[in-house]
DNA sequence: GGTAATAATTTCCTTCGTCAAGTATTGATT
DNA sequence: AATCAATACTTGACGAAGGAAATTATTACC
């Protein structure tokens, strides 16, 4: 919550509209929240005093008759600004963004090793680094998106393979070295957050975004609630069966998507296919852009199974619409139309409806998504 | 709603904690939904006046010191009665519950044709029969399950393939006809909210009830909410892909989970097994049990594909237990071993820890769920 | 200028829950 | 037996929060 003051519950759903959905006015805001005119009035007085919101110069009008034209409320994007960092096993992604969730700005740190002690000595560089940008006065929080089983709520990350981290209690000792006030997640339901607060999952309550890469992930939004599993597991699309006759998975189930469409599965796959055991996934990239058969057919096997987890995910929870990103996504001309073919036939009735989004997103957007967190820890907490 | 009062947001609360966890104290209460004992207090008053609840005896002290001995509230269940009718292609099933929905009575009435106007008449005079027990006088709801696409909000069933109905509005034409209040509902919600409420989903904020049978279904509940989908599709688990060198599905896609181990699959496979045009189910299941090892084969990859269906449940939305059930588990034994092991594999990490019932459930279980509905549509609507 | 229409604010009121104090009922201690 | 400590429940004053309706503000159109 805004250290600043206590909100009442229409402050925090005012601020949370028009954070999301733009500028509204307060008829609009009522209207939306189910709310009427005056306390949204109330509500957003305090944030417009603590300069979160400030009221737009009147709009064209709008319908036939007369009236007194609305006065907007819009959110001071530059009221305070957020840092958010996505830590990987080889790098430290770093942005600053305001409260619109735009990025400021940007900057990287290579990482030697994944030791938390140097992680977090880096962490502390780069943030200094990233708030040299005359952001400083103004940044007082800052969100870590880590792979892997994290406790948002203490801040602690329990087990992160690709980090070889365990039990790591990551929020206090980062906010010892940042003096910032830190929130830590896990990084797919951090860029989901941010998909769902400032991108296509605005507006809706039910969101699903797919992540394409060394892994295969997936973050969940049912009911307007990010979904995260009774026993800690959930969204793992990645390890859905979808050939019992498919290859062997690590995870030790057979036929996993992600043991057919994960980076290493397509190398592997790629190198069967050309006999070539040296080829990088790069290699295979360009082969399959250059119209390699063999190849091709690979990258094509990989956005089947992708389009038939897809369509378990749709079958199952009924999202409104669904992204499909991540890493793996810089090829995403080779996944793309056969995900569509294979999601539309594997797609039960009206679930077949639901619009896919299929694009890139970059690190910095991952960054971007650990932002968020500590916006949503700002304005909804 | 109560229609005798309109209660305050803490009674329903205390009513549906009541309701469904059994006798608690007041403080225990509190504790258990966040408020202060005073709020309890009064939400439980008109509770009480109503003759809802009401306060049992002081039970057998709990710690080591002394202390007034709390007085538990339990549900008053014959204060009110609930018609729950379950109506299937050829049959309807009704029961009359109490208030903690076990079953009074129940009575059945096979429909010679899903012609709208004679179900509907059947269905007044089946309430009919169960009321004249002695319930009638203290019953004002009806519930009603039908498979398909059905608006419970409006009591319209939009489409249901089983009884070829399209845009019903039976919420509207049963009330006329019996004079009760109803709810109308999907079938598999209505067994899921049941169990929700009354069974193995108690007090666990997320849940999967899966059912077997003709087609395979499954009704989701996470974050305490019984999930919808947003496009209508949601829990369609049965045509999930699992083999993509599957048999193709009535619904277009390959190696779906109802494709290999719906009813009809079953037959399909277990004549071609059998080399016998005319086997039936019930043949199938009896050589089965003899040890008919190609026709038990049938059923073991049956079982394999709900297993790994199931396990894509867990995978995706991390349910904090799991029921698997319906009609086609009469047979349950033969599909037991197999659902268990290829959900161990297939379920991945902690998902595996997710506890799964197996068991049958009758069909007058199913117009149990009904009658659920019409009882949460009384404490909590 | 007058009027209708729409937006925002203000005032007053209700609802609902908490807090703190008080009552009730028990076992243990003296 | 009297007292005390512990726990359960109730009561009444209070305050937070949102709604209803009247009021003010600002526009288009006559």
């Amino acid at each position: 919550m805004l250290h600043e003051a206590d909100l009442a519950p229409a402050a925090t759903a005012v601020f949370t509209a028009v954070l999301t959905e733009g500028p509204l006015s307060r008829v609009a805001l009522a209207r939306r929240l189910d709310l009427s005119s005056a306390a949204v009035t109330k509500g957003a007085r305090p944030l417009i005093e603590l300069g979160y919101l400030e009221e737009l110069a009147a709009t064209e009008r709008t319908g036939p008759g007369a009236g007194r034209p609305a006065s907007p409320l819009a959110v001071r994007a530059d009221r305070e600004f957020f840092v958010g960092v996505k830590i990987t096993g080889d790098e430290l992604i770093g942005v600053v963004c305001d409260l619109r969730a735009e990025i400021r700005t940007s900057a990287h740190r290579r990482l030697p090793t994944t030791d938390v002690d140097q992680v977090l000595t880096s962490l502390g560089e780069l943030v200094d680094e990233l708030l040299d940008g005359g952001y400083r006065a103004r940044t007082h929080r800052l969100g870590l998106a880590v792979s892997g089983d994290v406790d948002y709520s203490t801040g602690l990350v329990r087990y992160s393979p690709f980090l070889r981290w365990r039990d790591v209690r990551l929020r206090e000792r980062a906010e010892k070295i940042t003096g910032l006030t830190v929130t830590v997640e896990n990084d797919v339901k951090a860029l989901t957050t941010a998909e769902h607060w400032f991108g296509e999952g605005v507006g809706v309550e039910s969101f699903a975004l797919v992540t394409v890469g060394a892994g295969i992930g997936c973050g969940l939004v049912v009911g307007g609630r990010l979904v995260s599993g009774a026993h800690g597991v959930a969204g793992e699309i990645g390890h859905i069966g979808i050939d019992a006759n498919g290859p062997d998975c690590h995870c030790g189930g057979r036929g996993c998507v992600e043991a057919i469409a994960g980076a290493d599965a397509i190398v592997r796959e790629a190198r069967r296919a050309a006999g070539r055991p040296e080829l990088t996934l790069q290699d295979a990239v360009a082969l399959a852009r250059a119209g390699d058969a063999p190849i091709g057919a690979v990258f094509d096997r990989a956005g089947d199974a992708i389009g038939a987890g897809i369509a378990a995910v749709a079958n199952l929870v009924g999202p409104a619409r669904i992204v499909v990103s991540g890493e793996g996504l810089s090829a995403y001309d080779l996944f793309e139309p056969r995900i569509r073919v294979s999601f539309q036939r594997q797609a039960f009735g009206a679930a077949s409806e639901c619009p896919l989004s299929i694009r890139p997103l970059s690190f910095e957007q991952w960054a971007r998504g650990a932002a968020t967190v500590s916006i949503k820890a700002l304005v909804a907490a």
